[in-house]
DNA sequence: TACATATGATCAT
DNA sequence: TGATCCTATGTAA
């Protein structure tokens, strides 16, 4: 269906990635939380079983293994699927995202931590940030949204820009300070320091020593401090 | 070698 | 809320 097509770009909302095909297929993968591509350079190994995908020029193989989504849409089914999803904090247009996040988040009524996974309320956020980014805004993660204040609700959308974006670059996850580890640049963190709160329960607090607590929250845990975020 | 576990999301109920 | 998809990794045995 692919197979001599050119590729004409390529886009990312929230955690869903659309392969623009010429003309006029798209091709729509989501990794999930198995999903994984792996490249070859050259000398590729034949595609085993569980290959769902290889995209090859005359420089690197690509293979897909194990994702949630590898399917091929026409545009306007593509747009569905676009259409469907809340605003992305890594997309451009953020002072508009911002508010639209906020109007999403208002009408929910389910925990604020459960509502950063919801992907009609914020794309592409994921189990480590949310946690993450509610420590650092010092928010409780059983918070309604409706008892959020505005500075709160914005600080939680600029926060996960600021954050995601570092990601971005950085190609890891880190959201700690290096000054709350007490070193001064990031680059000297160790690997265990990468973060405040996720999978970190019973550890002390790297600002107030108060120990980690968890509970399950969307079908899945979510760490928080409990001083912190009274 | 076996097993638990994981950065996700959808759908049925 | 639970079942489902079903890969890679780290740790235990």
């Amino acid at each position: 269906m692919l197979d001599g097509r050119t590729l004409r770009d390529v886009r990312a909302h929230g955690k869903h990635l659309f392969y623009e095909w010429e003309p006029d297929v798209v091709l729509h993968v989501h990794l999930g939380l198995f999903g994984t591509f792996r490249a070859f350079r050259s000398d590729p190994r034949p595609p085993t079983s569980g290959t769902r995908l290889a995209m090859a020029n005359a420089d690197v193989t690509i293979y897909l293994a194990g994702p949630t989504v590898c399917e091929v849409l026409d545009p306007a089914e593509a747009d569905a699927i676009h259409d469907r999803l809340g605003p992305d904090p890594l997309a451009r247009r953020s002072a508009r995202s911002r508010a639209e996040f906020a109007r999403r988040l208002a009408r929910r009524t389910i925990p604020v931590g459960a509502a950063l996974l919801d992907q009609k309320v914020i794309a592409g956020i994921g189990n480590v940030y949310r946690a993450e980014l509610l420590f650092l805004c010092g928010i409780a993660p059983d918070r309604a949204p409706r008892s959020l204040s505005p500075h709160e609700v914005t600080s939680i959308w600029d926060t996960a820009a600021t954050q995601l974006r570092m990601g971005e670059k950085t190609d890891r996850i880190i959201t700690v300070d290096p000054v709350d580890v007490g070193v001064r640049r990031r680059g000297q963190l160790h690997p265990d320091e990468h973060v405040y709160v996720y999978q970190r329960g019973g550890e002390p607090c790297r600002r107030c020593s108060t120990p980690i607590e968890h509970v399950e929250m969307a079908g899945r845990t979510i760490w928080f401090c409990p001083s912190c975020q009274a």
